[in-house]
DNA sequence: ATTACTAAAACCCGAGTAG
DNA sequence: TCTACTCGGGTTTTAGTAA
């Protein structure tokens, strides 16, 4: 075997058993289940399944009593390693995929709400800088958009605070933001911060964001409708 | 195949392959890899490397492009959700492991700073609660402890700011504290909110965290040491 | 250099069954 | 019932090699 917690060819069949394993697991880290169950679980036959629970004593990802001719697994130091280490590999990875997106025509809703006076007022202290009074609407394919609704959920959003228009009697609502950073696909080292309108008010199509910053975008960047920008989150926290 | 984006021992190495390969993504979500170097990544010959490759394009996990002999590897949406599925199982399985600790005698630095006037003062605004001026010690073992960091990393601490003292003109820095939700694990029902001092500050062993909470929790779960309380987080971001 | 076919070797799974 | 052994058969891997 290679190095501690490390996943290879020779052991990922018992890491998919640990995984497996983890999801039935319950209170203080203990598993209660037979050998014929956990064959159901991995598809696999009660004689592979017992295989696999021996294998994993024996690369002290997990401990085990028998009483009674019924066992209890206990997940080690060692197992909850490997499955942490498994986890924050896959989140480096999701988080280091650069999301794309496309620029669209139009300004839609985001131009209209941006300029409201009650939110266009919060801009400068809770964005850092005070917005364009337009958006800038970018197309992201469905990997992308996939991608960007997982990190905007591990993200703290900028919240714009609603209030009551005593003129019109509207209620607003509040809008929320999220802060990154844009630069074009063909000259990434130049940088503006922006931030993301959230995206789950709005009328579009669910693969279009609109995008704020200080400038016009479309003149700052040069930008025709089909260019390509690159979206990066602030993961600052 | 089973379902779509579910591993099973069918196809576990190929997830693995794919892991692997998402490892080395670059821009626009491309790998460029020969089958050598992925053999290598792999721990396995390029002729399986390269079987691995056509099992992920028929799985339509990734998608190909050969020039000049050399292939361009692009991760499709497909791909990308089944990383993003086992990311978000794996995040489950970490939440829904219940942290136990076992009270341990003393009550440390924490009843020390948790008595000063300049912090004392913003516990009611910030955690909801005036605390008993003193900590209660829990021991965690290997376990445990990581999997607390681990998920304190991800959350958002309450920041009790720091002050001058003009009488002794000592400065007193930011404490920072985790809400969370402590019961006995005899009995798990009766809950009370409660915070978690910053370990990283404290000059303990490494496995001991400090509780604050409002009542006295010796008396009020009538504890002894060697108890063992359970510690949720609240994960209500 | 590449990728990938074929065929033999190595490995793994599960039926039968013991304790 | 449980867990887990042996061993035959099926699957997967790799060496050799072609394109």
């Amino acid at each position: 075997m290679s190095k501690e917690g490390e996943i290879s060819p020779e052991n990922y069949a018992n890491w998919f058993a640990l995984y497996q394993l983890c999801k039935h697991i319950e209170h203080r880290q203990t598993i209660n289940i037979s050998s014929v169950e956990f064959g159901k679980l991995l598809n696999l036959s009660q004689q592979t399944a017992s295989r696999r629970i021996n294998d994993l004593i024996e690369l002290k990802w997990i401990k085990r009593k028998i009483e009674n001719k019924t066992q209890k697994i206990v997940l080690t130091k060692e197992g909850s390693d490997v499955m942490l280490l498994m986890y924050k590999n896959l989140k480096n990875i999701l988080e280091s995929i650069v999301i794309l997106g496309t620029v669209q025509n139009g300004m839609k809703e985001g131009a209209y709400y941006v300029s409201i006076k009650g939110y266009f007022d919060q801009f400068q202290e809770k964005l850092g800088f005070l917005p364009y009074k337009g958006t800038l609407n970018l197309e992201l394919n469905s990997t992308n958009i996939n991608l960007l609704r997982e990190k905007l959920n591990n993200l703290k959003p900028v919240v714009i605070a609603g209030f009551q228009d005593n003129n019109s009697e509207r209620t607003y609502g509040d809008v929320y933001c999220y802060d990154c950073i844009i630069s074009r696909i063909d000259n990434p080292e130049e940088k503006i911060n922006a931030a993301i309108l959230d995206i789950k008010r709005t009328h579009h199509k669910k693969n279009i964001i609109e995008i704020l910053a200080e400038p016009y975008l479309r003149d700052y960047f040069n930008l025709k409708d089909g260019d390509k920008l690159i979206i990066e989150l602030n993961i600052n926290r």
